[in-house]
DNA sequence: CATGAATGAGTGTTCATTCAT
DNA sequence: CATGAATGAACACTCATTCAT
C-alpha cells in the first residue's frame, strides 16, 4: 500500500480523467477480481463476468493483467501479501508485553482483512491449491511464509522475554491460526450454510480464542487477565 | 475403537448374487468418487475419471446415478449423513457425564471420519456450496443439520444435568466444529500448503481444544482433569 | 500402408455397420483435414470445420485426435511418411538401370502423391514451419529425412554401379526434389494466382525435367535417349 | 552490380524536410513489415510488432497504411512492382542476343530481390493467397502479370530473332520462373528445414538451370557456350 | 447390463482496428 | 502528428450427458 505515486504532483495541470484512468482501471478490475474470486473460487470465476463487473470488455481484462492466474497474483498482492511489510515494521517497533502483541496481531488481521473481502482467499486456496499448483506455491511463497514468519517471531519474542512457555513455534503456529481461519470461513461459508444465521460476534469470538491460546502459552505470571469470564454468552 | 463393520448383518438376509452385484458397482464407483472429490472438488472431477477408477466405462457410471450431481450426494449419504442415526442412538443410551460425552463424540468422529478421507467433504463444501446451490442446500439438510442438532443435545443435556453453565447453543456449536473443522482442513489442505510439515498430532490436538472447551462450559465442580497439562510439547 | 488388420477375419460375424464405423470416422475426418490444410494453411483452418466437412461435431474429432496438432501429423502419415516403407522396399528390388529408377521414382511420386491432395502437404511446410517448430521438427524428422534418404540412395546407386558421374549427393538432391516441389506449387498455389491457366501437363513437364537432370548426371555413354526431343509444345 | 541507387537522383527535388518525415516513417514500417511478414507470413504477423520493431505505437501504423492488408500491399510494391518500369526499360533498350538478356534477367533478379529479403514475398503469398482473396488478386494483377509479361516478351524476342526455337510462350514462362521460386523457397525454407545444410550457391544454380533452358529454348546454331561443364561440383 | 461414440455449450486468450486525448 | 487504451469477434479444447448397440 504506497502512498499515491509522487508523479501527481506533475499532473496536476493534465486533465483529471486522463491521470485517473490510469489508476482507476486496475483497480476496479481487481476489486470485482476479489469479489468474483472469493465468490466462487478461481476455476468457477470467468474472466469475461470479471470484466463485466469492472464495467471493461474481456480484452481490457487482458490489457492489465496477462492472464487469469496473473489476475489473482495481483489480487493476493493487493489485499494481502502487500500487507507484511508494515506489518513487520510494527513488530519490530511494539514495545509492549507479547501477549498485548498477539491480542493486537489478532485484532489487527481482523480489522484489515478478516472483517472484509479478502478474508475469502484463504477459502478459495484449500480448495483450489490442489488443482493449480502454481497457484498454491505463488501462495505458499508470498502468503503462508511471510504470515507463518510473523507468527513466529511474536511467538518466539514471548519465550525470549520469560513471557511464553518454551514451546514448538511451528505448532504454536496452528493454534494462532486456527481462530483466524475459522472466522474466515465462518464468515465466507459456515454462515451461507447454516440455517440459523447464529451471530457469532468476531471479536469476542478473537477475545476468547485469545484468553484460551493464553492459558496454553503464558507463564502464569503473565497470564493476562481474562477480558471476559467466559466466552459464551 | 470402530465397531465391527455393520455390513455382515445386514447383508445375510438378501439374496447374494443379485445384491452383491448393486453394491460391488456402486461401491467402487463411490470410493473412486469419493477419493477424486476429495483430492480435486466437486466442479474439477471429472466422471470418466471416477469411471475409469472403479474400472468400470462412462456410461456404467450413469446407469447407477443419474447424474454428477446425485453421485456427489450418494458419496456424502454413504460417508456422513448414514452415520447419524447410529450417532444419536448412542446418545440416547449414553449413561456417563455430559464432558465425556463431549470428549467421546470428538474422537468417535475423528476415528470415524475424520481420520478417513470423508473428513475431505466438508473442505471441499466450504468452497462449492456457492456455485451449486443444489449441493448446499442437500448438505445443509443432510449434514449440517443433523450434526449440528446433535451436538445442541448435547450441550442441552449438560446444561440440564447442571454440568454445563448456561449458553447460547446455537454458538457453542460452532467452538465444539471449529477444531472438528481445523483438523479436516489440516488433514486435507494445509499440510500440504505448508513447508515445514508440522506434525499436528490429531489426538493431542483434540485433547487440547476439549479442555479449553472444557474451561469455558463447565461449572468449575464438573472441571474435567485436564489429560495434558499444557497443549503445548 | 500397412494391410487391413487380421482382425477382420473374426469381424465376419459382427454387424457390419459397427466394424466400418471404427474405421470410418477417422478415414473422413483425415479427408476433410487434408483437403482444409491444403486449402487453407495449418494455422488458418479452423477444428471445426475439418468436423464439418466429415459430417461429425466439434467434439468427435476430438476423440479421435488430442490435437489439432496431432491431427496435422496424422494427416502427414497417412499420405506421406506412410509410403515411405512401400518405396524403400521396391528400391532393394529394383533391378533395372539407375536413370530407369530415377524416372520411376519421379512417375511413381505424381501418381501417389503429386497428383492427389497430399502434393498440398509440403506447400502448407514452406509457411508454417517457421511458426509451429513442433510442426517443422515433426516433418524434418517424418517426411524430409526419409525421404531425401531415399533418393541419395539412388543418386549413390548410380555412381556406384558408373551409372552417374561422381557428385555431391546432398546437392544432387536438390535437383531431384526442384520439379516435384515445382509441380506441387504450380498445382496447389500457382495455377489459381496465374490468370491464363496454361495447361501444364505434368508427365511431359516431368520428363523434361528428367532429361535435364540426365545430362547432369549421366556419364555420356548411360545417357537415356530423350523421350521428347525438346521438351516444349 | 546493382546500380547506384536512384533514390539520390529523385531526392533532389523535393523539399526536404517535410519529405524526410513523410518517408521516415513509413520506410522503417515497411522494412520491419517486409522482415515480419516474410518470417511469419502475412496472417501470423502481428501489426503490433511491426509498429514495435519500426520504433513507433501501434495506432501511428494505422495512420500511414489503413489495414494490414493495405500495408503489406506496399510492402510488395516498394520491393517488386516498383521495379518493372525499371526492368522494362531496359527490356527496350537491351541489345544483345536475347539469351544473354535471359541470363541477365535472372542474375539481376537475383541481385536485386532474389538475394534480399524481398524474396520471401512469393513463398508467403503461395500460401496465403487462398486465405485473402483480395490479396491474391492485387499480387496477380501488380507483380505476376507484369512479371510475366516480361518473360514473355523476352521469349517473344528471341522466337522473332530466330534464337529460340518456336514454342508457347505461356509455358515457357513456367520455366524460367521455376528455377527463381526454387532458389526464393530454398532460402527462406528449405534449407531451415533440412537438417543437412548442403551449400546451394545460388550463382552456380542459376547458371546451370539457365544452360538446360537453353537446350530446350534455342536452336542449335545460338546454343550459348556452357559456362560450367556440368552443374554438379 | 454395459459400453463408448457422439454431442455442443462454455472458457481463456489473441489481435486488427478505432478513437479520445 | 502520435499515442495507447479499449473493443469484440474468433478459436482450440473440455466434459457432462445421451443413446444406439
Amino acid at each position: 500500500m504506497p502512498d499515491s505515486p509522487p508523479q501527481d504532483t506533475r499532473t496536476s495541470d493534465r486533465p483529471i480523467r486522463r491521470s485517473r484512468r490510469k489508476e482507476a482501471r486496475p483497480g476496479e478490475l481487481l476489486a470485482a477480481a476479489l469479489d468474483l474470486f472469493v465468490e466462487k473460487g478461481f476455476a468457477a470465476t470467468r474472466v469475461e463476468e470479471v470484466a463485466q463487473r469492472a464495467g471493461v470488455s474481456k480484452g481490457t481484462l487482458f490489457l492489465y493483467f496477462p492472464s487469469k492466474l496473473e489476475l489473482f497474483k495481483a489480487v493476493v498482492r493487493e489485499n494481502i501479501s502487500g500487507r507484511f511489510a508494515e506489518w513487520n515494521d510494527k513488530f519490530d517497533r511494539f514495545e509492549g508485553n507479547t501477549p498485548d502483541m498477539l491480542r493486537y496481531c489478532l485484532f489487527g488481521w481482523w480489522e484489515r482483512i478478516g472483517s472484509t473481502q479478502a478474508s475469502g482467499i484463504p477459502k478459495l486456496m484449500m480448495s483450489e491449491a490442489q488443482n493449480f499448483p502454481e497457484l498454491a506455491s505463488f501462495y505458499q511463497h508470498e502468503v503462508m511464509q511471510p504470515g507463518n514468519t510473523l507468527i513466529k517471531r511474536i511467538l518466539q519474542r514471548g519465550m525470549d522475554r520469560g513471557e511464553f512457555r518454551p514451546m514448538d513455534v511451528s505448532y504454536g503456529v496452528y493454534l494462532v491460526l486456527a481462530p483466524m481461519l475459522f472466522l474466515a470461513l465462518w464468515k465466507h461459508s459456515l454462515n451461507t450454510c447454516c440455517d440459523d444465521h447464529a451471530q457469532l460476534d468476531p471479536h469476542r469470538y478473537l477475545s476468547a480464542q485469545l484468553d484460551m491460546l493464553m492459558h496454553g502459552f503464558c507463564q502464569p505470571t503473565t497470564l493476562p487477565t481474562p477480558t471476559l469470564e467466559h466466552p459464551l454468552p
